[in-house]
DNA sequence: CTGAAAGCGCTTACAG
DNA sequence: CTGAAAGCGCTTACAG
């Protein structure tokens, strides 16, 4: 090994080119002599040369490198099929584009500052965030930054600000009471997600409009944190405070398999004493006894288009307007209404 | 915002001093006046002024961020709790030293090339690299660029010219053997891990020697994933070709747990017809029924040492010889022997 | 304590 | 097709 990586200064004096055809040759972008371009191609292979990529982004203003943001407990992203399949789509989409994905942690708590002063360091040409909360702000800050980013999920505060893709989760939660509905229930109870969320918020509400508009009781809320166990905590408490709920809508399949345990463990049957829907649709619904019928979260779609608008406006340099695009999820009906 | 972000000319400009000044009061390690202190950081805030990072990176040739590369398909990453408590515990520690944590995930397959692009452009300090494959062929790669790195885990290839830290798989394989044996166990198999990972590789070579030196059969041996669903898979397979095992040794605890499943499924009982010894002890193990015995993984210890390691490699320019450090794994005795 | 200058390692008009 | 030069946005000896 050399004590330092060789520069293009001394790739070009050994191939007897000037600097700028040896980084020609090299990039392969403009018209270079065959014999320029072996002679260069040579040295950079005798001296195991490799560009610096600082240096080049330095001038070039690109880094070859997108940053996903989880502002979460990694206890959740390792736990929830949502992270993993996402991750997968983006990690797809962004290698079809050349782009490398950069991932961070942004466990909430003391890490902000030295996140943004990294994304502010421009270390990465743009930035997807998903799972944000109300309180990390970071829709604000990242437009602060002016560093080009679309949020998977309007984010609470600063919307009007930034990029997102969403789908539309107050009419998918409204859909899912219409079902419960429709099968004869009327005491019908959520377990929703977390309320410093927007999917959280708007599901709740979505739930809470549809109830109304029939009439009905809106007063079966119990709170959870989109995990399994929080949805059996969840269940578990609405359970303890009512005797007569006859439906439950989750705002995630992961809890609404944490309330069918509850359930279960109680003698209670779903969907004969109960019916339920569930929310997301990632391979957890189909595995859960009875089958959960429950909303498909179009991530697939979301992932793509966020990668899409993202390359816009990476390419547009982050003086573009904002962009928005909101899927609308469909039901998947199975067997637990 | 403004068109472009803002320059450190632009500041000195405003604050009435010299970029050289400017540059001393943002980074605050030389005395300034406290006038041009306050002058500087006064511009700073009315042009919302924020460093380049690659800029400073050129000439500082740091960038404040450390790499971990896990290539490992995602399926596993999100599956095992081995990846999500590495990586609660790599974080703390690198926030301890002021390190921004950029995760590469790098599914086997087409992403090697643009993987190493990334990593020799210099966009962090150093690596840490963990569930490596013997075909990636990372440590020669990673040797090969002179990135400062430590491997989690002997590196299968090319060990011998980077640093890592690793547990002793055989001692410990031996250590399960024993305890089988003490149990009066005789007809003992092994579900083993991948044949391309290292600590699959050891783990086995262990169960197989003190086997041997015991004078036993050591041809009782299926091989799975480390997954849940492998282990449950091998068991079966070695259940269908013998019929008189009365002991297992499982290579990870996911493995005994799906083991264990399928032993359950067959009305085999554990510990009375068949005992089962685990490898890991990062949370299943206790919640198995019955609760496993199983050999403690010290990834605390050796995340905190290979983050140790690297900074020191860092500090080092990348030119230190190689270090290594092995840990030693405990048995931790609960009720499936 | 401060500033002018050099330099980090590249790329890219510009002129030829 | 090629090279000299300027420049990307910083930091850091060096001299004062």
């Amino acid at each position: 090994m050399n004590e330092h990586a060789s520069t293009l200064g001394e790739v070009a004096r050994l191939a007897g080119v000037s600097k700028a055809t040896a980084s020609r040759a090299i990039n392969g972008r403009s018209k270079v002599s065959a014999k320029a371009q072996t002679a260069v191609l040579d040295a950079v292979r005798q001296l195991g040369y490799t560009p610096n990529g600082t240096a080049r982004s330095l001038v070039t203003r690109r880094t070859g490198s997108v940053a996903v943001i989880l502002p979460e407990s990694d206890e959740r992203i390792f736990s929830d099929p949502f992270f993993a399949r996402m991750l997968h789509l983006v990690s797809r989409s962004l290698r079809e584009h050349d782009l490398q994905l950069v991932l961070l942690l942004a466990e909430p708590g003391d890490e902000e500052e030295r996140l943004l002063k990294y994304l502010r360091g421009r270390y990465v040409d743009g930035a997807i965030v998903a799972s944000h909360h109300r309180d990390d702000r970071l829709a604000e800050h990242l437009s602060d930054l002016a560093l080009p980013c679309v949020f998977i999920g309007r984010p609470w505060l600063g919307s009007e600000r930034v990029s997102y893709v969403d789908s539309d989760n107050a009419a998918a939660a409204r859909h899912a009471v219409r079902v419960l509905l429709d099968a004869g229930r009327r005491r019908i109870a959520t377990i929703a997600g977390p309320r410093d969320m927007r999917a959280g918020h708007d599901r709740l509400e979505g739930w809470r409009h549809e109830l109304a508009d029939a009439g009905l009781d809106t007063d079966l809320v119990a709170y959870g944190d989109f995990t399994e166990a929080g949805g059996a905590e969840a269940c578990a408490s609405l359970l303890d405070a009512t005797g007569d709920i006859d439906g439950i809508f989750a705002a995630s399949d992961l809890m609404a398999q944490g309330a069918m345990r509850e359930l279960a463990a109680r003698g209670i049957r779903v969907p004969d004493d109960v019916s339920i829907v569930g929310y997301d649709d990632l391979g957890v619904a189909e595995h859960t006894r009875p089958p959960l019928t429950t909303l498909h979260n179009p991530i697939g779609s979301m992932v793509t288009e966020a990668v899409r608008l993202l390359i816009e406006a990476i390419a547009e340099g982050g003086r573009g307007a904002p962009r928005r695009v909101v899927f609308v999820p469909e039901l998947v009906r199975r067997a637990s209404v």
